[in-house]
RNA sequence: GGCGACAUGGCCAAGUGGUAAGGCAGGAGCCUGCAAAGCUCUUACCCCCGGUUCGAAUCCGGGUGUCGCCUCCA
């Protein structure tokens, strides 16, 4: 049985989703007006990891994940810059999904954008209009809180407290500090709407959509833990409000990465971006650091942690390597990993198990092991395929070397990484110890790695 | 100030009552022309002080320290 802690109710809960066998899932996406960074490559490989296990526990899931396309960020971006909006929102998307596509996220089932639902949101401003529980000033349109009951209890923050610590705005026209935007007038960027020109808040986005795409209620609602409060709390209250039902079965949320014990963010300019990370390390380097946490703890970020996070994933990946998949399995394995996934998403015990696994087969050298090993790592999103070079690379890399080395036939590109090892080989077996190191210390410089055993040599690319 | 978490070997980390998984690094050895990789072996009284218990890293109370949210933020 899945148990997943709730932040709802503070507890970890038995995993019973509202319709038999189905998974309705929804995750905060992006904002996008900046390249993502290592916060956000958490958060996403994290709920990527639950898809994953959801799917392979045999769950149909519908998983929703949704761009913010227009937002106050964008707008300030695109103003500074002189261009449209919706360039910005272009340029970082495809620099998110690029991100997500190295990281090997999985793509969700449902993908909104924000500028795509409008209409939905409108209709939902209006209901809350309708029903009392919202009020239009001057254009904008704002939530009032104290006429939802249940605020504050996600993120255990009393209403009065709230009202206490509250910034009290000398401009603003709402009737309370608490209360948030549902609509802003906005005359030059704006949508047509009801109220005037202007364009959607950015908690009702996410309600909107998820009525739309997935229904009043829903099993899974997951994000960073910062997005507790206000955002998700917001969410909680619109959608209750204007549907009239529970909005939420479990509420799931990561912890932060770190940096110096700090959070990692935009705003404390600490952030590494995903882009630049993946320039020193791949991708199941930054999973298998990520997934020694557990998801609500924070990960503290350092060179040190992700040397060690690739020097760990790389054996683990390397001990199956060419290794054919095949239909037997150690189901004692399989049942470990389940136990600790099953508990709350318990990762790093579950990469023990791979450990194990790694271990048996190197003993056994039994391939149900091997088998095991890439079934259960591909549930954590490890990618076991094999690092090729590109015709490009052997072309622009390889073949110089080839050249230099005055092998005096000709070679097509595709064998040519064969060729330079054969002589290296042949070198070797003549003790032209000066010749077959150059060759070595040659290809390490084109991100060629030779592994010398007693039964020959292999290649790798790092 | 309010709320929420966390504190386990050099580093990361699992472990919610029965005597400390796993990873990284370090050390010793094997293999090897050398190197890399691989393999074998190898290091813990669990922040402090009380309490409960036959027995606690694990439960309770009190400290100390660290972090997060309370404003946009994954």
């Amino acid at each position: 049985m899945l148990k997943l802690h709730n932040t709802y109710t503070n507890k970890t809960e038995d995993f019973i989703p509202l319709e038999e066998n189905k998974v309705k899932m929804y995750v905060c996406g992006p904002t996008v007006y900046d390249k993502a960074h290592l916060g956000h490559a958490r958060c996403y490989i994290t709920w990527d990891v639950l898809y994953r296990y959801l799917k392979f526990k045999g769950f149909d899931v519908t998983y929703a994940r949704n761009v913010t396309d227009i937002d106050d960020k964008i707008l300030k971006k695109a103003d500074d810059n002189n261009v449209k909006p919706e360039a910005i929102a272009k340029e970082f998307y495809a620099s998110y999904i690029n991100s997500m596509h190295d990281l090997n996220v999985l793509n969700p089932d449902i993908e909104p954008f924000a500028t795509k639902t409008l209409s939905e949101m409108i209709n939902m401003v209006k209901e809350l209009i309708n029903n009392g529980f919202a009020y239009v000033v001057d254009g904008d349109v704002y939530f009032e809180v104290s006429k939802f009951k249940n605020y504050g209890k996600l993120s255990k923050q009393p209403i009065d407290d709230l009202m206490a610590g509250a910034r009290v705005e000398t401009d603003s026209k709402k009737k309370s500090p608490l209360d948030f935007a549902l609509w802003k007038k906005d005359e030059i960027h704006g949508f047509s709407c009801p109220w005037g020109k202007g364009r959607p808040g950015w908690h009702i986005e996410c309600s909107a959509m998820i009525r739309k795409h997935l229904g009043k209620t829903i099993d899974i609602h997951a994000g960073g833990a910062d997005l507790q409060f206000p955002h998700h709390e917001n969410e909680i209250a619109q959608s209750e409000c204007a549907n009239g039902v529970k909005f939420v079965n479990y509420w799931l949320h990561n912890g932060f990465v770190t940096i110096n014990k700090e959070k990692m963010s935009k705003s404390l300019n600490n952030f590494l971006t995903i882009d630049d990370i993946l320039k020193e390390y791949n991708s199941n380097t930054i999973r298998f650091f990520i997934l020694t946490n557990h998801y609500r703890m924070p990960v503290e970020f350092n060179t040190e942690a992700l040397e060690s996070a690739k020097a760990g994933s790389t054996r683990l990946i390397n001990s199956v390597n060419n290794v054919k998949k095949t239909d037997t399995f150690d189901n004692s394995s399989i049942e470990e990993f389940i136990n600790a996934m099953d508990d709350d998403l318990n990762t790093s015990k579950a990469l023990a198990v791979l450990f194990s696994l790694s271990d048996k087969f190197k003993k056994t050298n039994d391939i149900k092991y091997a088998n095991t090993l890439i079934t259960l790592g591909e549930v954590l999103g490890f990618d076991f395929s094999k690092k090729e070079l590109s015709e490009k690379e052997l072309k622009e890399k390889i073949m110089p070397l080839y050249e230099k080395f005055n092998f005096n036939k000709s070679c097509l590109p595709e064998l040519v990484l064969g060729e330079i090892l054969a002589q290296r080989d042949e070198a070797r077996k003549n003790k032209d110890w000066q010749k077959s190191d150059l060759i070595r210390d040659e290809l390490i410089k084109s991100g060629i790695i030779i592994k010398d055993s007693k039964d020959g040599s292999i290649w790798e690319v790092i």
